[in-house]
DNA sequence: CTATATTGGACAAAATTTGACAAGTCAATT
DNA sequence: AATTGACTTGTCAAATTTTGTCCAATATAG
């Protein structure tokens, strides 16, 4: 997981507590503590929330945290490089 | 959904109907339907089953099933590319 | 040591998924 | 036109998964 570790070195950067960032969710820290740990995943707007409060590009943090959704997905699997790929075509092609 | 349209090309290929492919899957036509309209998302233990009862290589159908996951999940996102590239690149690094 | 920050685990609430069922369409047949 | 068979659509409930809270435990700082 690596959106929990960029979360927690932003916020640690910043001298923010859990205890701070996690109010600006509307969550508590032990919730908090488990998104930074990988342990928990954070909703979409959580995300977007955190990019606000610690000033950091959104699209940064939705990168990481979709890769973290895909890498649930595949990576338990033989056929995850293929997969990857396949869908890496099929979203080209969509954009064209 | 590509699976849907793979299971429902095999099928059909073989001369089986919903209600026989359903069966030994243990749901109903609606259900099946769904999936092969990729309305609903089959499950993993049933897309070996389908494998195993249209007489194809069960990697194959993971791989779609694993696609479609994938783009379930990035479809409707900016930051779809990068985060499969990045993804990729994780996948790889772990096989090493 | 004390106080504060973080983590771990158990459980509850909420959200999503899976499936069944009833009713519908469509095409071919009679 | 009515019947039949294959498939589809919509709705609802059961089951599973996810998200969150709470309490206690551990770690870290002063």
């Amino acid at each position: 997981m690596k959106l929990g570790e960029r979360i927690k070195t932003l916020r640690e950067s910043q001298g923010l507590l859990q205890r701070q960032l996690s109010a600006h969710l509307n969550i508590d820290t032990p919730m908090l503590s488990k998104i930074e740990r990988g342990e928990r995943r954070a909703k979409r707007d959580q995300v977007l929330k955190i990019a606000q409060v610690l000033n950091v590009d959104s699209g940064e943090l939705l990168t990481l945290w979709l890769a973290d959704q895909i890498m649930e997905i595949v990576a338990r699997e033989e056929q995850a490089l293929q997969a990857l790929k396949l869908a890496t075509k099929d979203i080209k092609t969509i954009k064209k």
